[in-house]
DNA sequence: GTGGTCTAGACCACG
DNA sequence: GTGGTCTAGACCACC
């Protein structure tokens, strides 16, 4: 469970760890059951105040993706890797349908986007091969 | 000049417009010497606070696409053409980008992302041929 | 809107703030599209940190009771009466099943259940008529 | 000595066991002078820390509840089941309360209240009745 | 002015 | 050890 936490990005801090967390158990880097790292442990690692990382398993407690377990810490729950893998998609979706939506009102070409988007996974794509060699 | 403004969107409101003069510009739909719509005016048409209207007219007046005409408003500059038409694709490729990123970070599969594009675009597409029907 | 706040009370401040705006949502002494104190005030009234009320209102926002208009505050919903009625019956009601399935899995008899309600009854409205007078 | 705990109850663990064991003894399942089962016992019949079986079983030696005997484990006193039969209803009562008192802050009507214990009631009856064919 | 986020550090109940 | 709550005070973006 490493963390890749970057405090000037836009994205909150907490939001941050609730979407990373819950594509490790989309992904099976997290498995049912399994606890997740303490508050404390989590703070260390990720170098952030431990109250935020609170506030982050608290948001993961409310979507039902992970459960307290009193004096023992927070598991996965059962449900998780389901919701997550769901979630996964829709928060792409979500955010592709907002771009393509103003792209539509200002009457980009749809093949123009199509363009794009192929330029961005090329870029993407050796960025990734860079990064594994 | 019709803004869409989505209070709940993430994007701030003074961005949004900002982007869309930009890229009413770019389409050709506010042209030079045009005088946009006074801060009362915006702020009426679209709901939105005249403040928020101020800022954005504010930062399209740094980017050099308004400059004020003393007692009359706010007009289109000569160069506004041009930086808008440049920008145009940039504007969306840049939103597109960290969507991509943040999928690519999360193993999604890049035939995956295209689905997803094509399947916004499709909706997109039936939406359109609604309003215009 | 006048909270009673009681910091020794087991129950967490926050959940104080949250259940009280809800039943006065319930109650209607809080209307459709009325704000809701803001942070820095609500604070104030009810002399407690405004982290806390940021969380409790935060908590209201998530069970879609209030909802954020940027920069001006927090408002009711139009859902919110309906859910608010509907959840103050459910708190109760909860609360009640959980003593009563208690004081069944301990065969204390039904007769014996509601002489101890009809006591705290009588109890409560005596103390309301005092402070009544 | 069959405890049914539920840890997601708000109630902690140890004082469910308190209340549970003292119950037992108002009833008469728990004699006098009879053992409790040993700690590590407990914790394994009810899936539950050891911890927190001592805690309980300490919280119920200071209440006068059991005394330990050296070598041999805990015991009921001569005098619990005099105790335990008195509070007994006081344990209900005091948690009814609670609830009571909320409902009436919050300006439900007691006939409001009264169905829902009915309601309650009816509700446990039937599942008392199932669990018995 | 508004809400939102974050840090720092304290205290608590529970296991 | 664990999570949960609270306070205090700071900074930010937005309206």
């Amino acid at each position: 469970m490493i963390l890749h936490i970057d405090p000037s990005n836009g994205i909150p801090i907490y939001e941050q760890i609730v979407r990373q967390v819950k594509f490790a158990i989309a992904n099976g880097a997290l498995q049912v059951a399994e606890h997740v790292p303490s508050v404390r442990d989590m703070a260390r690692i990720s170098a952030v105040n431990p109250n935020t990382v609170v506030r982050a398993y608290r948001e993961l407690q409310n979507d039902g993706i992970l459960k307290s377990i009193r004096g023992t810490g927070l598991a996965v729950t059962a449900e998780a890797p389901t919701l997550c893998r769901r979630i996964r998609l829709e928060m792409i979706q979500q955010r592709l349908r907002s771009v393509i939506e103003e792209a539509a009102q200002n009457q980009v070409d749809w093949d123009e986007i199509r363009q794009l988007v192929e330029r961005e996974i090329q870029h993407q794509s050796e960025r990734s091969r860079e990064s594994k060699s």
